[in-house]
DNA sequence: AATGAATGAGGGTTCATTCAT
DNA sequence: AATGAATGAACCCTCATTCAT
């Protein structure tokens, strides 16, 4: 979101693989500067504290994935299926692209002074939000059978969330495949079965 | 495991608190030792350096896990299904009962050096093994059809630990109740489908 | 040698003053600042550790003395008794004027890590070199009758090293006045008498 | 001096290494009840303090080194050079065999506090003055000729005292070869020749 | 004669941040 | 838009010393 000026995009790449790496805490402004090229005071005149580009950075972080998983719904066809099919995809290319953007945000909410740990929470609640508006249609379509429906949702997005951790491009599994294991086991985890053989599950317009 | 001599149970039980707070970057000693009421110095006669009290910490967590792991499925029959439903059991009490000594290693294995690192990186692998083996053998078993055991089990493995993040003991539901349920998603997950009436199964969640 | 920046020389004179009075382990990097009228970080700032600051003050200690002996054996004639005696004299001189350089380097040599205390051995090795080289050829010339040159270069330079830890300019003897006494005395040491009226022999203290 | 008792002695041995180790600063009185081979509390038992234990080194060295110089002044002939020469031997031999009783005094007199300091300074005087009065008589008998006895003095003390820095029992020259060296050092330095040709230099009772 | 446990003072070092230029 | 120099607050850790036993 808000288009930064050129220098900010060197110094968050550079602060992003500084705090995946070490933390929060353990990062320190100086390496920041050094790894974006910059002299310390120049790194000052972009951002007022270090505190400030970690804002920033999760900032960009929760922007970016909001803005992958829009895109994606916003192609996806009404119903649950497509639509939980859309997100999860998001997600998990989301998680296995961009792994440090992935995980910062959640090791490093802490790290948040409490005014923006507030804001940050909220912003986050509109994410898991997008799943369980996602499954509640499901259910009430009569597509999910789950008799969990808020633990099938922990279930999916922690799955998801984990393979930041874990996935390796060069790995033996391509990530077009992981999406699909992926779709598939949220779709199991749902027990998504589709409530009666229409001619289509892609209506363009209309849920039967 | 390895019995500590008094006053080590205090400094562990401050600095998980302490960790869990702020991150080890983040503590400081001296509120390790101003939590444990003990001086500064004090906790030094205990622990050589603020490095060792993390590695105590982390090897008594995972410990702690492992031993309830083994009791459990030390009771446990032998189906797959009956090994799954005690493993997952076990976890899902482990971490909503001990959401710190759960969060601890995941955040901060990082924060080890490389040789306590890679210790704990071989001991956490036994952990995964463990789901990975009855996984396993349901799939040969029959009573478990998932096509993608990998990520089933990475599934329930992420879904267990996300617990130690959110649950509340005075929240709505109880960790009876969670238990159940992380065991009927888990058996979803894997696609527990019982091949045939058997001696000795006894799923927990009938499912057809 | 190797220009230091300003900022530098407080520091090293400052160190030298405190290094000097306490020994190396004893004194505090907090007193050196204050000596130099810095803050204690922006002495961090120029030098990375204390140990930096020791070895910075022995290697320029030894500078110095290295230069003042080049010069004085630049300008010397080619005898071994001319060569002998600027040699003596720019010791008596350096050790007399500059007694905290000279003594530093003999009682903190033990303080340098392993890596610069072989250093300083090799750099140091030089200094006894050039006494020895010069008796050697006094001896070969037949001015110098010693029967012990190894004890006589080692009693000389003893004795011009222990100046540094009395001379008092402010004492009853004058510096030229004590020059003039340990040239003469080590002449004596090494048993110097021209072998015969040679072009360009110079005798300072004329022996029979 | 002052015999002390049993535990002392183990102690001294202790400390004396250590300090001569790495100095009283950096020296840690736990790696002095180490090496003595006892715990903390022990030491504190017989000493009261680092300082009290530095106070007890350098008097039982100084102790040592007198009563060397006082044996052998008590057995040898009146004569200044008979003197010179046994006290030159008593002191190459002190430095010698024992190099961290006579270094440790040297460098570690600053570490005393002002009291104990002073008082070991009056004591060392005493030490210098033994070559002083023999020189001085060696001179007015006719026997030293040197017009500078302070210089000659100095120069003979700290050709001794550098022994022990360098002295090896392994290396290639035998102590007894280094004491007939530097007494033969000594007497050229103090330019000793006898005053008129006696039947003998060293007569038993009276100078001729 | 000896110990394990505990303490308080301080030491080296790091680091976010500021300031003059 | 950018810099080098400087600062002050903390932080980890060490160590002489003491105390209860």
């Amino acid at each position: 979101m808000s288009a930064q000026p050129p220098g900010h995009a060197a110094i968050l790449d550079a602060a992003r693989a500084e705090f995946a790496e070490r933390g929060y805490a353990a990062a320190t402004i100086r390496n920041i500067a050094r790894r974006a090229g910059l002299s310390l005071s120049a790194l000052y005149y972009y951002y007022r504290s270090k505190q400030e580009v970690l804002v920033a950075l999760l900032e960009d972080g929760l922007a970016a994935y909001t803005e992958a998983c829009d895109r994606a719904l916003g192609q996806a066809g009404p119903g649950a299926a497509e639509r939980l099919d859309a997100l999860v995809e998001a997600t998990v290319r989301f998680r296995a692209t961009h792994p440090a953007k992935s995980t910062i945000g959640r090791t490093e909410r802490r790290s948040l002074d409490p005014e923006h740990q507030r804001a940050y929470r909220d912003h986050e609640v509109r994410g898991t939000e997008r799943f369980r508006a996602i499954i509640e249609q499901g259910i009430s379509d009569g597509d999910f059978r789950t008799p969990f429906p808020d633990e099938a949702r922990r279930t999916i997005i922690a799955a998801c969330n984990a393979i930041a951790e874990w996935f390796d491009p060069d790995g033996g599994v391509s990530l077009d495949e992981i999406v699909d294991r992926y779709v598939a086991i949220a779709f199991t985890v749902v027990e998504y079965r589709p409530r009666r053989a229409h001619r289509s599950d892609r209506p363009i317009t209309g849920a039967g």
